[in-house]
DNA sequence: TTGAATATCCAAAACGTTTTGGATATGAAG
DNA sequence: CTTCATATCCAAAACGTTTTGGATATTCAA
C-alpha cells in the first residue's frame, strides 16, 4: 500500500522530486536520484497505475477484440499473432487486453465502450471485412488502430495484409504444373476481402490456363467444408484437386476425402492456407500456404505503437509475401487407366 | 472527449446528482435520473475508466499469465481456458487481460508489476507447479487469485483442478481390460503435481494388477515425446500401449509409430490427455480423456469473482471428473501368432 | 402553526499521480 | 558588489470520477 506521498515522506523530499527523480528528469542531483531509486526498490513502490493513467491521460493498454462467433475464440490464428505481438507490447510498456465479441451489434458497442471509456491506448482489428462497420466507426473517433487484412472502406488507416491473390495464383499454377486440370476452389463467403482475393487469384490463373475456373462459398466451420466436399466428392465427375481457403475447410475435405475411400493425395490433391498448427500433424500432413506469423506479429505492433505516438504520421500499408508449405496432400495428377 | 463535468453543465445540475443518477441512487428523483439517463445515451458519455478506477480504488480488470517458454503461448489448452472464462468476466463488468512470461525470475516480475502497480482485481493462475513461487508469493500480498491445477504449497487459497488419480487410474484399467499387460506411462516432470497425481493414478492400477509400473518423464514438446517413443518402440519387447500424461505428448508418440511402420491402434495402443482441437483430426483420432472445459472455465471465473467480491470468505477447491473419450487409438491386445 | 420526517439536490474532499511555474541557493561573469 | 545563469528543489494545480456530509424544499403529523 505504498504512495509516492509516503515514499516522499521517508525521505524527506517533496513528491515532486521523487516522481521526477525516478522519471529521469535533469532537474534532480544524481545523488538525490540514487538515493530514491534506492528507497523505492527497496520498498517495493510502484506508481499507482489508474493515477498515473489518469494524469497523463492514457491507458497504456492496447486492445485486440476477437470476432467469435459463439463465444468462443475459435481462430487459433489470431492467439498465434497475439502471441507474437505480446512481447513487443510488453517491452513498450503496454498491457494487451483480449476481449471477444459476437459480429453484429454487440461488436460496435464492444469497440465503444473502449474509445469513449478510454480503455486502451490503440486497437488491433483482425479478420477485416469488405464493408467492416468496426473500421468506418474507429474512423470517425480519434483512437490510434491498425488492421490485419484489408477492407473496402476508405480512409486514412494503417493495415497489414497477406499476398492472397498472389498466393493462390501461384497455388492454382502449381497444381496445374502438375497436370491437373479439374479444380475447385473452396471459397470463405465474398463479405471478407481476403475472401475475394484469394478467389481472384484461383480465377486469373486458370483463365491463363483457359480452364473454367469453378468456386464454391463455403462457411468457416470444418463441418461445412465437410458438408459439401461430401456432395462434390461423391460426384463421377469429381475434381482431382480442391483449393481451400482456409485450413479448416480443408480439413473437411480431408475428412470427406476419407470418408468416401479416396485416398490423398492419389485420388485428390488438397491445399489449403494459414498453416494452423495442426495441419502439420494431419495424416496426411497439410500442403498448406502461410504468412509468416512472428514476423507479421511484430511488424503489426510497430505499426500500431508508431499510430499511438504519432497520431499524425502517415499510415502504412503493407503486404506481406505468403509462402508456400509443401507436405503431402498434394501429388501429380495422374490419368485413371 | 465528454466528462461528466460537461454533461451536468448541459442539464443545469451537478456532477454529484449526475454521478448519483447514471448509478441508480434513491437520493434522485425518477424525473431526474430518465432526464439524466437519455442525455448521457445521446451525447456517448461514459465515465473515464481510469478516474473511476482511481477514486474506486479498484480496476475491473482480471488478469492471467501464461508460462511461456520461447515468447510463444503453446498451450491451447489454455486459451480455451481463457474463451470460457471470457464472457462471465465481462458480465461481471472485468476486462480480461492476457500477459505471458517465461518461466523464472521473469515470471514473478510479471506478478509484481500486476500486484504493486495495482493493475488487476484479480489474478488466474495456471499449470500449477508443486513448489510454485507465484502462489507463494500471492499469498504474501492481499490480491485475490485462484489457481487452476493444486499446488503442493499450503495456505488458503481456491484452486480447481481435474481429478487426474482417477481418470489415469481408470484408463489404466481400461488398457488392462483389453488385454494389455506392457503399458508404458509417458510422464510429464514431477515437478507438475498433475504430473505426480497421473502418475500414481497408473502405478496404483498396474500395482492392484500386480503388474510393473513402467514410468519413462519427458518434456512436454511433441518433437522429446518424439524421440523417446522412437526408442522405445525401437525395441523388440516393446509395449502393446502407451499411456501418456498429454495429447502433444502422443502426438509424438504416433509420429514415432508410424516412422517405425507400426499401425495404431492394431500394433499399439494410444491414449492421451487434454483433447485439444487437433486431437480429434489425427490420423487415427486421438483418444483421450478431458476435463469439460466450458464448465470449468465459468467455475474458475466464479470461485475468482467470489474472491474479489468477499475477500475474506473462505476459499473453495474444486476436484473435477475427468471423462474418457473413445477414438480410434485403442484396440484389444491381440497375441501375436 | 410547528416540528419532524422525507425527498431532492449539491459543494467540496478525496483517490495518487504528473506537470506547471516558480523559489532558493550557488557559482561565474562583469 | 551586482547580475545572470545554473543547479536543485518544491507547492499547488490538474486529471475525472465517487463519496461524504450537509443544505434546502416539501410533506405530514400533531
Amino acid at each position: 500500500m505504498s504512495t509516492i506521498r509516503e515514499l516522499a515522506q521517508s525521505l524527506g523530499l517533496s513528491i515532486t522530486t521523487v516522481s521526477r527523480a525516478l522519471d529521469d528528469y535533469t532537474d534532480v542531483s544524481a545523488l538525490t536520484r540514487e538515493r530514491v531509486r534506492a528507497a523505492a526498490e527497496a520498498s517495493g513502490y510502484r506508481p499507482n497505475a489508474a493515477a498515473r493513467r489518469l494524469r497523463r491521460g492514457q491507458t497504456e493498454v492496447v486492445t485486440m477484440v476477437l470476432p467469435t462467433a459463439h463465444g468462443q475464440f475459435d481462430e487459433p490464428l489470431y492467439i498465434d499473432l497475439l502471441a507474437a505481438m505480446g512481447p513487443h507490447f510488453v517491452k513498450a510498456g503496454y498491457d494487451l487486453t483480449l476481449l471477444a465479441a459476437p459480429p453484429g451489434d454487440e461488436e460496435i458497442k464492444t469497440y465503444r465502450r473502449i474509445v469513449e471509456g478510454r480503455r486502451a491506448d490503440g486497437i488491433i482489428v483482425v479478420r477485416a471485412r469488405r464493408d467492416d462497420a468496426r473500421i468506418r466507426y474507429l474512423l470517425t473517433t480519434d483512437m490510434p488502430f491498425v488492421v490485419m487484412g484489408r477492407s473496402d472502406v476508405l480512409g486514412d488507416y494503417s493495415w497489414l495484409d497477406g499476398d492472397g491473390l498472389k498466393a493462390f495464383s501461384m497455388a492454382t499454377g502449381y497444381l496445374l504444373a502438375l497436370g491437373h486440370r479439374h479444380i475447385v476452389h473452396l471459397a470463405a463467403p465474398s463479405a471478407f476481402t481476403f475472401a475475394t482475393l484469394r478467389r481472384q487469384g484461383f480465377e486469373a490463373a486458370m483463365k491463363e490456363a483457359g480452364l473454367r475456373a469453378h468456386v464454391i462459398e463455403c462457411a468457416a466451420e470444418t463441418d461445412a467444408a465437410y458438408a459439401l466436399a461430401m456432395q462434390i466428392l461423391a460426384d463421377e465427375r469429381r475434381p482431382t484437386a480442391m483449393l481451400c481457403a482456409t485450413d479448416r475447410r480443408a480439413y473437411g475435405v480431408l475428412k470427406a476425402a476419407k470418408d468416401l475411400g479416396l485416398t490423398v493425395p492419389k485420388d485428390l490433391s488438397v491445399i489449403g492456407h494459414d498453416n494452423l498448427q495442426t495441419s502439420a500433424r494431419t495424416n496426411p500432413a497439410l500442403t498448406t500456404m502461410e504468412l509468416q506469423p512472428t514476423g507479421t506479429g511484430e511488424q503489426l505492433a510497430m505499426m500500431l505503437l508508431e499510430r499511438i505516438k504519432n497520431p499524425k504520421s502517415k499510415p502504412v500499408h503493407a503486404i506481406k509475401e505468403v509462402r508456400l508449405i509443401e507436405r503431402e496432400t498434394v501429388a501429380p495428377y495422374k490419368l485413371p487407366k
